[in-house]
DNA sequence: AGAGTAAGGAACCGATCAGTACAAAACACC
DNA sequence: GGTGTTTTGTACTGATCGGTTCCTTACTCT
């Protein structure tokens, strides 16, 4: 009974997800996301709580988009071998930068930058981190040659794979990625 | 022949690093430098040239403090056995979120952050991280059970310090960094 | 068609940003 | 003690920050 919507919020969401993303929290200053969600203040201000709050969403739409499929592959039980599945989801990084996406991942740039400062954020960080070791830990409890100590396997590939991101992110070499995958699957079988 | 500094500048620029190093480069603002600098603005601008070209030098500086220092334990020959120096190095980083220090390393902090946009920045961050590299594979070109892969380990490496750096800073329990630590030292020896 | 309601858009808010201009202050030299 | 030179502190610059106000626009319902 008024006048309807000429945004979808859910696309505008992903659409500051990946303003975000691309600059992080700090950088991402509200002009860009603006216009980056192709929504001017009037809407944006009516739609979202403001800057923090919708940062806070666009992390949880992250773990929708990324952590949660990452954890579905390294569950995959297509794949046998759990190394198998750490292999694609570590693969899948210097993947990523061939096609060309230097961004590395946001849960990993937002747990260097802004989760110091800032309690509410690293809360979440913490909590995704948690979920992606989760996956970490199913899959190496699915290798034919069972790993002892599965706790810090699953800490360590956590490790890595926040190491290998934000190298990317800094514009090392795919090759050099490549090879820290190499030595770090070595390890695991 | 003239009024006289008021303060030194090189420990006018140490001040300047541990700025940066606590708040990162963007949120590192000019009126906290000067407050961490003690300085006012007119002494800051005869002094330095700028925030950006402060930021580089203390990036050197931080070379000079951390980096380096680094390098030379990986190189220490008073340690035999390569894996025992690179132990130490790892070790190091829990050892200082022990002490109450969580801000992590100012490298690779910045590899996360503005080298991702900044290409002056990006440079210099890709030589320090490549001298770590150096490091890391001087130490293990000295293990008792020489590895095969030593680039590959090499890589791998520098991807486990920066993961450990920037997870620490994101408030990772340093129990979980610990044992990330244990996992890949098994690995070396 | 008219009334009611919510979205869109733009002007505006105080605060803060990095950087500059310039006068007052403090020294060295004569 | 005056003169010249450099530092220091403050006031100011224009730009941008996130956020608010409020009027216009576009729709639904009666």
């Amino acid at each position: 009974m008024a006048r309807p919507r000429e945004f979808d919020p859910d696309t505008a969401m992903q659409d500051a997800m990946n303003v975000f993303w691309d600059f992080g929290y700090e950088d991402a200053s509200l002009p860009r996301l603006l216009s980056g969600m192709g929504l001017t203040r009037g809407s944006f201000y009516k739609a979202f709580e403001g800057k923090k709050p919708l940062f806070l969403s666009t992390l949880r739409r992250y773990e929708d988009i990324a952590v949660q499929p990452a954890i579905e592959m390294l569950s995959d039980p297509a794949l046998l071998d759990g190394s198998d599945r750490i292999e694609r989801a570590l693969r899948s990084v210097t993947q990523a930068v061939r096609a060309g996406d230097q961004r590395g991942c946001m849960l990993c740039s937002t747990a260097a930058g802004p989760a110091y400062s800032d309690p509410d954020i690293q809360a979440v960080v913490q909590e995704l981190l948690g979920k992606m070791r989760g996956g970490f830990e199913t899959a190496l409890a699915a290798t034919l040659q069972t790993p002892r100590a599965l706790n810090a396997e699953a800490d360590m590939l956590v490790t890595q794979y926040a190491g290998l991101r934000i190298l990317s992110r800094s514009g090392l070499s795919v090759d050099a990625l490549d090879r820290s995958i190499d030595a770090i699957l070595k390890q695991l079988r």
